[in-house]
RNA sequence: GUAUUGCAUACUGG
């Protein structure tokens, strides 16, 4: 059983919902580890009417239960079916708590979000960074600073979202000032860092980033490749894509909008094809690309695409 | 004292 579990847990992160399911029907005898694997990759891959319809169809669900439908609810935006669930639960956990701070956090209702920190009895550092990293979104770095002094004991985490912050508000200086003084830098503080430089056109020190830090993973490098296209230098971008041993759906998102950048409809065309998959993105970047090279028959094929996204 | 499940920070258009 805890191969099949791992399976449905497998099944779920790939996409392949059918799959878990058939794995999930055929065991025996379900514990709430398969339940909840379930439950989870259904609301990852947007069924979230089956995933109610499961959590629901379940005898006792647990703490886990509960907070996989909340963080469903919260991924949907739909803050107030969160809530309820929250408020549904027997017994919460700090991850329900920090889950439901999050999900005001992250729909920018940073007022319920701190209501609910304040009530809550023993936060943890991952309740101090929801905090923080929500005000820091909303471009309320003061008061994301506030609190990231207020924290006990900060976290690398804390510290990368207090980066995020002020690279997000373009306060270069600021974010730099922090990741100097920090005790550790991660893969996520390197990246932060190259992420400003090339939003801010320093190539030189962006490339410095991307040579200086010890490991690089595909969004480091996908982010060396925004450097290079935000620039125009798109053989640059390309030669960095090719290098890397593996590309993520927004690597493919970051080459296409890189040849549409510097005017290269056709090749952005031809990376379009390429794609193994695509999103959302993927299509509204091409129905821009299309309809301002003046291409309105295809852009508006690509946007009848968009529409059986949601 | 960490490993079958739930929470936080970095990359792509707006």
């Amino acid at each position: 059983r805890l191969l099949l579990n791992k399976l449905i847990h497998l099944y779920g992160k790939c996409g392949a919902v059918d799959e878990a399911w058939r794995v999930f029907a055929d065991i025996q005898q379900r514990d709430s580890f398969s339940w909840n694997l379930m439950i989870a990759a259904l609301a990852e891959n947007g069924y979230l009417e089956r995933a109610r319809d499961t959590f629901s169809k379940m005898g006792r669900p647990d703490v886990v239960s509960y907070t996989t439908m909340l963080r469903a609810y919260a991924q949907k935006g739909q803050v107030f079916e969160a809530r309820d669930i929250f408020d549904q639960m027997p017994y919460k956990d700090r991850v329900a708590w920090n889950t439901m701070i999050s999900a005001y956090a992250r729909t920018g209702k940073l007022q319920q979000a701190e209501l609910l920190f304040s009530q809550m009895e023993e936060k943890t550092s991952v309740s101090w960074t929801v905090l923080i990293s929500g005000y820091a979104r909303e471009g309320e770095v003061q008061r994301a600073r506030l609190l990231f002094e207020e924290m006990p004991d900060r976290t690398i985490v804390a510290w990368n979202a207090m980066i995020g912050g002020y690279v997000h508000s373009k306060l270069v200086e600021a974010a730099s000032g922090m990741f100097d003084r920090m005790p550790h830098r991660d893969v996520v503080s390197w990246t932060s860092m190259l992420t400003a430089y090339a939003h801010s056109l320093c190539l030189h020190k962006a490339k410095w980033c991307f040579d200086s830090m010890p490991e690089r993973n595909v969004v480091s490098w996908n982010a060396m490749v925004t450097a290079y296209a935000h620039k125009g230098l798109i053989d640059q971008a390309q030669t960095t894509f090719d290098r890397m041993f593996k590309h993520s759906i927004v690597s493919w998102n970051t080459l296409v909008a890189a040849y549409a950048h510097v005017g290269l409809v056709e090749e952005a065309v031809q990376v379009f094809r390429q794609m193994p998959e695509r999103d959302q993105l993927s299509l509204t970047t091409m129905v821009n690309v299309l309809a301002q090279a003046g291409r309105i028959d295809q852009a508006r094929e690509m946007f009848e695409g968009l529409t059986s996204f949601d």
